[in-house]
DNA sequence: TTTATTTTTGAATCATTATTCAATAATGGT
DNA sequence: ACCATTATTGAATAATGATTCAAAAATAAA
């Protein structure tokens, strides 16, 4: 018997998403992320399926912790639905900025996943949308939020606003500072729409 | 002598908008965009270089439209620089909403421009965002926006939201108002950044 | 040490498509 | 009607790169 060496399964993943970011899902070869992750040609498809199979594992990781992270927030009892809504913003800035080639990959390939019609992996994706959508719905009960904005437009506005602040940022790390970006966002965020 | 019959070269783009925008470029073959616009395989190359010079030169037009209109709408002395940024996020909006294709096209492609170095496509684009940016910067100094607010920051801010917004309604143009989206957005801005 | 089993390898295969180009068709001028 | 010129064609070519698979290597148990 022989034992694995090792953990190319995640070894891979890490590789896909350096090369991923830099040259585009399209534009990245097999053999690259294979060098890249010190691995064979032959090892990739050990461990996945195929090309496509290795993208939608890297969302899927993503989307399911960004949701169980969301879940948290939403079910503390300690914070309005104001402070829950900058503490989301601060969830997405936090999960890219420790990883900029992820969030470009994020960014870059999300197209992608929507063309793939496999549920399992959109689902999590439609969930952490709907997990933010209700967190504001909320807040607009209570009187916090202010009841003149459409919810799923202004969820669109939001995400759109931070998925390119993100974008912007992971290309270039250095001449564009994330924390005062997150500042800002939430700054016009409440200014927004707060009553 | 023989004559050129129709417009193949205007043809040919028409075809890749939709073609692009159904598939994506990566996805999106030679012999398609020709079938769809009526012409021979060949034909595509007596007109574009490559693959690539078609994508761009989609680009190239639509950020000169936009760029165009852009100035048309700074130069324009009856507007106050909140009525200035109203025009331009109706420029954005009308633009696209004439045609749902070419903005997925320029949603889901925009960073195959950008990867491209050509600096004559990115050009107009880093011009359209500037005058933007001085817009809101004559705001500002003339008083009617908030000066608490970082310009570049707020100029990705936007055009990310927008950029999303237009996303989710070429994608399903039914379930999404363009109008209702494009008031809420206005709305939206007005109080985060008017004094 | 030998064997059985599992992991790893990477060169060969296969499929896909962008691109080319020799052949054909159409037109205007003579 | 014929010729010269230019437009158009689409099958053949070529390149690329994903995927396969038979062989090699590593390990644990006997």
């Amino acid at each position: 018997m022989r034992v694995k060496e090792g953990n190319k399964e995640a070894d891979i993943i890490e590789a896909a998403i350096e090369v991923f970011a830099k040259y585009g899902y399209h534009n990245s070869k097999i053999s690259k992320i294979a060098e890249t992750a010190n691995v064979a040609t032959g090892s990739v498809y050990v461990y996945y399926k195929n090309k496509e199979a290795i993208l939608l594992k890297i969302f899927s990781d993503l989307w399911t912790k960004l949701y169980e992270e969301l879940d948290k927030i939403k079910s503390n009892n300690m914070l309005s639905s104001i402070e829950k809504l900058d503490a989301m913003i601060d969830l997405i800035f936090d999960i890219f900025s420790e990883k900029p080639s992820l969030a470009l990959v994020f960014v870059n390939e999300q197209n992608h996943l929507e063309q793939s019609n496999k549920t399992e992996f959109t689902d999590y994706y439609a969930k952490f949308l709907d997990q933010g959508e209700e967190i504001v719905r909320k807040g607009v009960r209570e009187g916090l939020i202010s009841n003149n904005i459409d919810i799923t437009i202004f969820r669109h506005f939001i995400f759109g606003a931070i998925r390119h602040l993100v974008h912007c940022w992971a290309r270039d790390p250095k001449i564009f500072s994330i924390n005062k970006t997150r500042m800002n966002v939430k700054l016009f965020i409440k200014h927004g729409i707060a009553t």
